[in-house]
DNA sequence: AGGAGTTTGTGAACGTGAGAACAAAATGGG
DNA sequence: CCCATTTTGTTCTCACGTTCACAAACTCCT
């Protein structure tokens, strides 16, 4: 059942891994961009901030692709990289939920650089539908399943209010999107075989915010205990 | 050094649980709003979309708040967690970098009503210092330092491009500023102490390119191998 | 009051990830 | 051609996180 063609040994890459190889792939452009040519994996790991021995290892899943004694060249590794996570040709993604953070995905011109295609800005409301938002026309979302169909979608947004997110997700679903990137402030249910993502704002801040408490906290403690038991 | 007050005997809460706990936060808000005064671990844990020893366990480092046979009474957990992760008042923040998403950032109302207080929108460039945006008048960047003086901040949030990242980190870093949100698609370098958490769009979307493709792979090897070695 | 039924809190087993340390492999100089 | 130097790829160990499984503790009903 798990029997691949041929040339793949141990082809599992760790989930920890994965998220790390964006932002090497990231920190391999940046290199390049400056014209740097070869580097090291301690170079490499600086720029894109983690340790050596980490990187190495996380590369070291992918194949052997370094030299010993030389390091890497920037634009093998960064197309090697790319192919593994599969952003050598572009995704066609869409995006649900046209309000603010919508408008901002709408514009932002680093998915279309990174290996993804905005091919349909949806919304549910009469308002909305219509307007041209980074020069493309907001659909009425009861067009996904033919923008789907249409332009092979497998990667569906979700920028809706929180009431939304679970009916929109389970839409997508539906139609046969696999893979979910979640910015509603709710947790939606998935079945089996579907991935969801989820970036929530105020999650972030609140983590910082416990880190925060306790730094203030222990100055505190320091200040009027004087370091007794 | 590490001796604190009194009551609190191991208070060393693993970082994958804090990051969890303002996922339970939101639902216990949820559940209270449906007008829910009791749950247990196992609704709470469906809420949240985790298994529910997970969220005992979870739970079990804040103390002991729950009674067994019975749950969790809802609004006095939420008060405990919202107290732990330090968000019973509100926190100010600063958002540097007014362009597509720090306009959705600076509308977005979960901030306010999630422990947070947007006390001032900064940019650097002339053209949109002196903006109006959600109420708020854009400000030039050289007033950071007079805003977190004044209004005691301790985290800021980077929405720029990542080539200014650095620069605003640093200059954050400089004031006082000890946690920080980057936003910006670059690694910012920060010196002990200060927290960093970011958000990378396309860093998202790129994670779940790498899994669509293995699927897809997974599908067509087993088309065309039949599952044969 | 006592027993049946629930549900929490936690100890123990398991799996995953991180970091140190080193052997293997390449380069370059003499 | 050989040796010193550099840097990768990998092994081993330890720490962290997740899940299971169950005893402790509470309620409710008789």
């Amino acid at each position: 059942m798990t029997t691949r063609s041929s040339t793949d040994a141990a082809r599992v890459i760790p989930e920890a891994t994965v998220a790390r190889l964006p932002v090497y792939l990231r920190a391999l452009t940046a290199l390049a961009d400056s014209g740097i040519r070869t580097c090291s994996s301690e170079d490499l790991a600086t720029a894109a901030g983690v340790n050596s021995a980490k990187l190495r290892k996380d590369l070291s899943y992918l194949g052997s692709y370094g030299t010993r004694g030389v390091g890497y060249d920037v634009d093998y590794l960064r197309y090697q990289i790319a192919r593994e996570i599969g952003v050598t040709q572009d995704w066609p993604v869409v995006i649900v939920g046209i309000g603010n953070l919508g408008h901002a995905l709408a514009n932002y011109s680093g998915f279309r650089s990174r290996g993804f295609r905005v091919v349909a800005l949806l919304d549910a409301a009469e308002s909305v539908v219509g307007q041209s938002v980074a020069g493309v026309v907001v659909r009425p979302f009861d067009h996904l399943e033919e923008i789907v169909r249409e332009h092979d979608v497998a990667i569906g947004v979700i920028a809706t209010p929180a009431v939304a997110a679970q009916d929109v997700a389970d839409r997508m679903v539906a139609i046969g999107i696999t893979s979910i990137l979640n910015f509603a402030p709710a947790v939606v249910a998935v079945p089996e075989g579907v991935d969801v993502r989820k970036v929530d704002l105020s999650i972030e801040l609140q983590i910082l915010a416990y880190h925060e408490q306790r730094k203030a906290n222990g100055a505190e403690a320091a200040a009027t205990d004087g370091g007794a038991a």
